[in-house]
RNA sequence: GCUGGUGUGGCUCAAUGGUAGAGCAGCUGACUUGUAAUCAGCAGGUUGUAGGUUCGAUUCCUAUCACCAGCUCCA
C-alpha cells in the first residue's frame, strides 16, 4: 500500500535541493547549508541564517533558482579525503559534524553545480541542471526543524519545496491541497455541528449534537461485531492511584504525559491508558484455562499532556476514547488471537473503503522486560502475520514500553497516514500484576496479554472520516439522513405525517416548513450534506406521492413513500458506502 | 515545548495613530413560492487578555492566552 519510490524522481528533486542550496547562497552568502532530501511531494532544505526567511524572500529565490536551471549547469563529482573534506567546510560546524561520523579512510564525494558552487553529498544526480528545466516547482513555506531532527539541539530554517515532473502536475497537486483544505475537520466540524473546541480547553472537544450522532453510531456498530467476536466488555475509573501506575510502571516510564492530582494525601493520576484498570478487573477473580482466551473490550477515556503545539481538531486531542480490549491467553492461543483482532480490524476498515498497511513495531531503548520475552513476543507477531500472508514493514525501535506491536495505517484524504488499529503483545504486565490462571494441571500459569485497538481512538477517527468523506457521511453515519422541504404552507400537513412514518422507522428526518424558496431550502440542506431530500408541493400531495432528491445528482418524482422507506432501511442495513 | 505567523460582532472578511464597516447567519414584516441564495427593516463588536508608549491605539511596543504551519511527539 506505501508508494513506490519513484528513484529516478527522487534523484531529480535531490538535484533540485543542490540548485536551491545554490541560490541561497547566491543571495544570502552567510548561509549555513545543512541537508536537503527528497520527500514525497518535492524536497526541503534545512539551513543556518541569521536572517528569518519569510515568503516574502520566495520570488526572488524561485527567480535565482530559474536561472540557474536556464544555464543548464552541470552536476559533477569530485571525491576527496576525510582531511580535505574538513578543511573544505571548515567554518560549516553541520557538515563537519556529518564528516566527522565518516570513518577516516572514507571517500568523500561533492557534487558541483556548476563550477562554482559544491555541496557535500553522497548523490547520485542528473547530468545536468537542464533536465530539470521542465520541473514544476513551488517555494511553499519556510518553518523551523531542529538539527538532525533532536529538540535539544538548534533549530535551523527549513525551506519546503514542492516539486515534480511537470508544471502539470505541480498544478494538480496543489488543487488536491485545496481539496484538503475544503475537508479539514476543523472547518467541516464547525460548518456541520458536528464539534467545537473552547479555548478553555485546549486538546479537549466537544461533541455537539450532529456530531454525537456519528459517534454514537460508531459505538453502536463496534458493540455488534465485538459482541459477535466474542468479546465482553467493562468501564474502569479514569483516575486511579500511583500505587498502581507504579506497578504498571507507567509512573517511571509516561509520567511526563500524566496528569496527575492527590486525594487526601495520596497521589493519583488520571489514566492515560486503560490496560491497568482492565487488569485490575482481571484479578478480582480466580481463571481456569477453560475461561482463556477472555476478551474484554472497554471504550475508555484516557487524558495524555500532548504539548500544546501538537494539537489539532480532532486529530490530536488531549483526552480521547480508546476502543480498547484486552485478551488474556495462553502461549498456544496467540497466533489465533492475533489472527482473529487482524481480520477484525480489516473488516472494520472496508466499511468505509479504507485501504491501509501494516507495520510492526520492535523493542523501543526505554522499555522493561528481559531479551528473552521481547524475542518471543516479536516473533510471535511476526509469525502471525506471516501466516495471515500479509505484507508489512518493520519499524526499530518503535514498540511500546512493555511490547512490541502491530499497526494499522489509514490513508486519509490529504495521502497522510493515521495510525489506528494497533495490536501489541504483552508478556510484562502479566508479570507486574501476578496474573494467574489455574491451568489443566491444577498449577498456577501466567497469561499473556494482548492490547488492541480497533478505531485507535473514536475521536481521531471521527476526524479522519470527516475528512474522507468530506463530511457527506454514509447513510447510516448521516446525522440528519432525509430532509423533508415543502413548497408551500399549504403542504406542511401532508410534509409532517411523511416525516413521522420516517421516524417511526428510525430514520433521522428534519422538516424544513420556512417560507423559502424551495430553491433556498435545496441550497441550505445540500450544504449540510443530507443524503435525502424528499420534496413536497400541491403535485405531490394531490397524487399522494414524494419527489426524492439525492445528495448527489439523482432527483426523481412521483415515487410511493413506502418504496423509499424500504430503500433507505436496506442502505442503512447494508451500510453502503 | 521550539521556530515563524495569526487573533476585529455567531461565520467569512474590510478599515485607520483620532474613539470600527460589509456580506451571510439572527430577529421583525411582506411574499406562498417547483429543484443551490425573494425583498425590506431591526438588532449585534469597549477590535483575544493584561500592561506600556502617545494628547489620543483597535492600529506601535511588551507580556500572556488561543489558533495556524512546520519541528519534536503521537491514538
Amino acid at each position: 500500500m506505501k508508494k513506490e519510490l519513484d528513484e529516478g524522481l527522487q534523484k531529480a528533486r535531490h538535484s533540485m535541493a543542490h540548485v536551491l542550496a545554490k541560490a541561497l547562497m547566491g543571495l544570502y552568502p552567510k548561509t549555513k547549508l545543512t541537508i536537503g532530501p527528497a520527500i514525497d511531494d518535492g524536497f526541503y532544505y534545512d539551513v543556518d541564517l541569521d536572517e528569518q526567511l519569510t515568503p516574502d524572500h520566495f520570488d526572488a529565490i524561485e527567480k535565482k533558482m530559474r536561472e540557474i536551471l536556464n544555464k543548464g549547469e552541470s552536476f559533477t563529482r569530485k571525491e576527496v579525503s576525510k582531511q580535505e573534506a574538513l578543511k573544505l567546510f571548515a567554518g560549516n560546524e553541520y557538515k563537519t559534524e556529518i564528516i566527522n561520523e565518516l570513518p577516516n579512510d572514507a571517500t568523500i564525494t561533492l557534487y558541483y553545480t556548476g563550477d562554482n558552487f559544491f555541496d557535500l553529498c553522497r548523490g547520485p544526480h542528473v547530468e545536468s541542471t537542464r533536465n530539470l528545466q521542465n520541473f514544476g516547482y513551488k517555494i511553499h513555506s519556510v518553518n523551523g526543524a531542529y538539527w538532525r531532527g533532536n529538540e535539544k539541539n538548534k533549530m535551523l530554517q527549513r525551506v519546503y519545496v514542492y516539486a515534480f515532473k511537470s508544471k502539470k502536475e505541480l498544478a494538480d497537486h496543489i488543487a488536491m491541497l485545496e481539496e484538503a483544505k475544503k475537508r479539514d475537520n476543523r472547518k467541516l466540524g464547525k460548518e456541520l455541528g458536528l464539534f467545537m473546541i473552547s479555548p478553555e480547553g485546549p486538546g479537549f472537544p466537544f461533541y455537539l449534537p450532529n456530531g454525537m450522532i456519528v459517534r454514537n453510531e460508531l459505538i453502536d456498530y463496534w458493540h455488534q461485531i465485538h459482541r459477535k467476536a466474542g468479546y465482553k466488555e467493562v468501564l474502569t475509573p479514569i483516575m486511579l492511584s500511583r500505587h498502581l501506575w507504579e506497578t504498571s510502571g507507567h509512573w517511571d516510564h509516561y509520567k511526563a504525559n500524566m496528569y496527575t492530582t492527590k486525594i487526601d494525601d495520596t497521589d493519583f493520576a488520571i489514566k492515560p491508558m486503560n490496560c491497568p484498570g482492565g487488569i485490575l478487573v482481571y484479578k478480582n477473580s480466580p481463571h481456569s484455562y477453560r475461561d482463556l482466551p477472555l476478551r474484554v473490550g472497554e471504550l475508555g477515556l484516557v487524558h495524555r499532556h500532548e504539548k500544546s503545539g501538537e494539537l489539532g481538531g480532532m486529530m490530536r486531542v488531549r483526552c480521547f476514547t480508546q476502543d480498547d480490549a484486552h485478551i488474556f491467553m495462553t502461549p498456544s492461543q496467540i497466533k489465533d488471537e492475533i489472527k482473529g483482532v487482524v481480520e477484525l480490524i480489516d473488516k472494520v476498515y472496508k466499511i468505509f473503503n479504507f485501504t491501509y498497511h501494516v507495520e510492526l513495531s520492535t523493542r523501543p531503548e526505554n522499555s522493561m522486560g528481559s531479551d528473552e520475552d521481547w524475542n518471543l513476543a516479536t516473533d510471535a507477531l511476526k509469525s502471525a502475520l506471516d501466516e495471515l500472508k500479509l505484507d508489512y514493514v518493520i519499524n526499530e525501535g518503535d514498540g511500546a514500553f512493555y511490547g512490541p506491536k502491530i499497526d494499522f495505517h489509514l490513508n486519509d484524504a490529504i495521502g497522510r497516514t493515521w495510525q489506528c488499529g494497533t495490536i501489541q503483545l504483552d508478556f510484562q504486565l502479566p508479570q507486574r500484576f501476578e496474573l494467574e490462571y489455574t491451568g489443566e494441571d491444577g498449577e498456577k500459569h501466567r497469561p499473556i496479554m494482548i492490547h488492541r485497538v480497533v478505531y485507535g481512538s473514536i475521536d481521531r477517527f471521527f476526524g479522519i472520516l470527516i475528512e474522507h468523506f468530506a463530511g457527506a457521511f454514509p447513510l447510516w453515519l448521516a446525522p440528519e439522513q432525509v430532509r423533508v422541504l415543502t413548497l408551500a404552507d399549504r403542504n406542511n400537513a401532508y410534509a409532517e405525517k411523511i416525516a413521522e412514518v420516517l421516524r417511526n422507522k428510525n430514520i433521522r428526518v428534519e422538516l424544513d416548513e420556512r417560507n423559502e424558496k424551495i430553491g433556498f431550502k435545496i441550497r441550505e440542506a445540500l450544504s449540510m450534506k443530507v443524503p435525502y431530500l424528499i420534496i413536497v408541493g400541491d403535485g405531490e400531495e394531490s397524487t399522494g406521492t414524494i419527489s426524492i432528491r439525492g445528495r448527489g445528482n439523482e432527483s426523481a418524482s412521483g415515487l410511493k413513500l413506502a418504496d423509499f422507506v424500504e430503500r433507505l432501511e436496506n442502505e442503512i442495513k447494508t451500510k453502503k458506502i
